[in-house]
DNA sequence: AGCGATGATGTCAGCATCTGTCATCGAGGC
DNA sequence: GCCTCGATGACAGATGCTGACATCATCGCT
């Protein structure tokens, strides 16, 4: 006879997106989700800061195989290159970009597109990666701007890759877009070299 | 005898700055910057649709200004290049970016860093004229994933050259910065161009 | 066995954000 | 002089979020 389920917060996840999912962000108020698992709203928010959080908990642990994965790259001299290579180690090892998570990728993904709140908070994740990612460079020896530079860029390339890997109708495999808008981008900015 | 004051919309912006600033964004009720010009908390959502937007209404004609600086580049053919452009033409267009408006910008930016929730509706303005600049690129016959890489890539410029221009100590203009940091990104990509 | 500390949870009060609805009332047209 | 219009106020209410205190199984210690 156990008080408590354990597992509280994994659960209250759960219940969330099922539900942002079915009845909407909005419609959707903190007790729904609280009750739906056994638990009361007060309950709810010593697991999470706010109602958003709900969905994006999981992305500390994100940002540090990042950072690890930075770390693992130490041979590396230039910077862009060091990102990618980060880049492509977290998108075919880190478990959430296999291809058995991408059905629930694409459920989560739709409904962050459906709410700008939940963008935001999608948006200033990616940020706060970029900034820890610009920091860990520089800590390097890599001076600004090119730390930022790097990191921004290489933070810009994953989120995109993402947006493509979860659309629907993609198949090809996340580190393979990756590496594909990786080239697109070198094509790109090494055109018209002696422009203005 | 007028029975309102006129331009209610930018009495209640400049309150608002002010209070942030004095106060911080938190300790200011939407309350206490209507009662400061003198109107109520009502009125105050009639003009903003939340809180946070009294910050960032005028972005809308932010982002129609690098929609125009990007519909006069017809002649230019490379994306990244265009992008450019347009980025050197509103960053000494604009007046917002004007030298006398520095210690605004600079002001704005202090509140805006000092909490969570006004960076993340910043980041989101910035990633709607980035979706925005895809899009008029895509009209103009750029194919995806080009288009976004160079609208994200543009805007990724922008932004951290303008958290440049504002950071203390800070003398160059938006365009000098910008020039800059192009080529720092162009260099920084030109490397190991065989690697992978 | 008994007992006290621990920690997850519940309860309750309260403030702030944001919204819908109706009332108010000066300005300008006729 | 009357009437419509539009900006504003007044009010009620739902929801997000927080602080303070109570509850009560479990665990370890004696």
């Amino acid at each position: 006879m156990v008080r408590w389920q354990p597992a509280a917060s994994e659960r209250l996840q759960k219940a969330a997106l099922e539900l942002f999912a079915s009845r909407g962000f909005d419609e959707t108020t903190v007790a729904d989700i609280a009750l739906a698992v056994g638990l009361t709203e007060r309950t709810f928010y010593r697991y999470f800061a706010d109602k958003r959080e709900v969905l994006f908990s999981a992305q500390g642990e994100f940002e540090q195989m990042f950072l690890d994965a930075l770390a693992k790259t130490r041979g590396s001299t230039d910077p862009f290159d060091t990102v990618g290579r980060a880049l492509s180690d977290v998108s075919s090892t880190f478990g959430p970009f296999t291809e058995e998570r991408r059905p629930y990728s694409r459920l989560r993904q739709t409904v962050i597109l459906a709410h700008q709140e939940l963008q935001e908070r999608e948006l200033l994740k990616m940020h706060s990666l970029a900034r820890a990612m610009g920091a860990a460079l520089r800590e390097r020896g890599v001076a600004e701007p090119t730390a930022s530079l790097a990191a921004e860029s290489g933070v810009m390339l994953f989120r995109l890759s993402f947006e493509r890997w979860v659309a629907p109708g993609e198949e090809r495999s996340l580190s393979a877009i990756e590496h594909d808008m990786f080239a697109k981008l070198r094509a790109m900015t090494a055109m018209l070299q002696e422009s203005s």
